[in-house]
DNA sequence: ATGAAATAGGACCCCATTAGTCGTATTTAA
DNA sequence: TTAAATACGACTAATGGGGTCCTATTTCAT
């Protein structure tokens, strides 16, 4: 409960790599064997992170990924977003419509959760790229 | 990714409401109508707050449950930790013991991680049962 | 004493999500 | 033309979350 998710983990873990290689072309491959991620994940995470526009991808031979944007540009929000698909939240009405959680009307919890789904917000996207290198 | 349980949103909203009758007896039924939470699910979770001291039961007819202290003395860090039976981790290293991980040596992100770790911490430690009713 | 109301707790099951694998197509530098 | 790389969908396996059911035990009230 409340862990990230192994993908959002091995996002952070590439575009990190690349930052600390100054934004040189770096490979799947290179960085699945670098830091012993299991390729074929970190290739579909990459395809996100590329669709998301936060790196460029180079097609082709001596081909790989580059940073969109500098480092210091880049969340670790932005990247659970884009690897997650979806929005962080706490509790389902803030993930979701409110309307999905069955107890909503009832529920007494909501409001006070909001404050720490917003503390939460903050923290994620305060953090960024360039301080984790 | 990154949702608190249903559990434990459960046991809040039990928390909260047996504080907000001024810690009156309240019964699983009575709680589990008020908010249409399905009472064999909310029973359990009693239980384990129970054991962890958070309430105490009185078993028995005419028995329920009622908090164990002071609403101003829980926190929703200790309702998650009794209730999830585990630490609050937001990676794999941190819920459980860092080989669990077999990336851990290789990871460059367990630090920054950490850093967001202590702060979530802090959150859910600071927000007590009482700023919830 | 007896029955009703309550907690205690185990055994299951269903389902959604996560993590990972495989196969194939496409792009492009050398 | 070939090799190195990304693109991407389909599939499987494992896990955990959420929920149901059933039975035992405790204790108040009659
Ligand atoms: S409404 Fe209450 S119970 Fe439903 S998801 Fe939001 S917080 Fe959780
Ligand atoms: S070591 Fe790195 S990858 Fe492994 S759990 Fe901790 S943070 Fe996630």
């Amino acid at each position: 409960m409340l862990k990230l998710s192994k993908k959002v983990e091995y996002g952070l873990i590439a575009m990190r790599h690349i930052a600390s290689v100054n934004n040189q072309i770096s490979t799947v491959k290179e960085i699945s064997e670098r830091y012993s991620i299991p390729s074929d994940v970190l290739a579909k995470v990459m395809q996100k992170l590329t669709r998301g526009k936060l790196i460029l991808s180079h097609q082709g031979a001596m081909g790989g990924y580059t940073l969109a944007r500098g480092a210091h540009d880049i969340s670790v929000m932005d990247v659970i977003g884009v690897v997650e698909g979806t929005q962080v939240g706490i509790a389902q009405c803030f993930a979701e419509t409110p309307e999905n959680c069955s107890i909503y009307s009832n529920c007494t919890i909501k409001h006070p959760l909001g404050k720490i789904q917003h503390n939460l917000e903050q923290v994620f996207a305060s953090m960024k790229v360039s301080e984790i290198v």
